[in-house]
DNA sequence: ATAACAATTCTATCATTCTAGAAACGTAGA
DNA sequence: TCTACGTTTCTAGAATGATAGAATTGTTAT
């Protein structure tokens, strides 16, 4: 992931609305839930809402689809691993740091453990 | 981590300079840079550095020691570490979904493998 | 077509963040 | 103490982000 990118999630999430809404995502599963619904959970007016999702989409964190009238927004959950790597690789070693899953040569970056298989 | 020390931390590395000051201080290892340096591989002004160290500060991701005419800043791994674990907690699994190190149980929250030891 | 509902864009307003020059502050050597 | 050097605070302007009402677009059923 590149580092432009990296920017992108991280300004995403830190916002407390859009964090809040993309928890909620994660929690609903794949699936995802309808616009409506989110603004219901969260109290967020529709506009406000459609704000938040438009960063969250552009961001890459999650997809939307059309069922009906409603339009569903998930989870990219693939996009957080990218950004747990990122992490991982750019900000915990370097010169003898210590960080999270034991860097094994250098991490063969991005195996993908899980997710998008 | 509580949420909202995680929304500070993220906006504190969502941003260009901030970031790649982070990662210069990583890369340096736990002695870190003075002010000057940093400013001087990054070409930043001195008073916009110091307006970013001091974001970075707030949200500890740095640390700051004088060391006679210099302040040295470093990096403080384990926010990272402790930003790690929050996304993989809250932002990944839920409901069946799939992410980084193998869901045990619950994940035994914050062993924290290796820094700060 | 019309009505009812879901969601997005338009628009304006308010708040925050970024940038950087200039001035002030702190530290150390002469 | 004076001077030099490193860093921070002050300040203000520009840019960006957040909020939400109102209008609009899109969707489905009648």
């Amino acid at each position: 992931m590149k580092t432009a990118d990296t920017i992108k999630v991280l300004s995403a999430l830190a916002q407390e609305s859009r964090l809040a809404i993309f928890r909620l995502l994660v929690e609903q599963g794949p699936e995802g839930l309808p616009v409506g619904m989110i603004g219901e959970r969260l109290g967020l007016p529709n506009a406000t809402l459609s704000f938040h999702l438009k960063e969250l989409l552009h961001a890459g964190l999650v997809t939307s689809r059309q069922s009906g009238r409603f339009i569903y927004y998930a989870p990219v959950i693939s996009a957080i691993d990218e950004l747990v790597d990122y992490l991982t690789e750019n900000c915990c070693v370097g010169s003898g740091g210590t960080c999270a899953p034991a860097p094994a040569a250098k991490r063969p970056a991005a195996v993908k453990r899980g997710t998008k298989a």
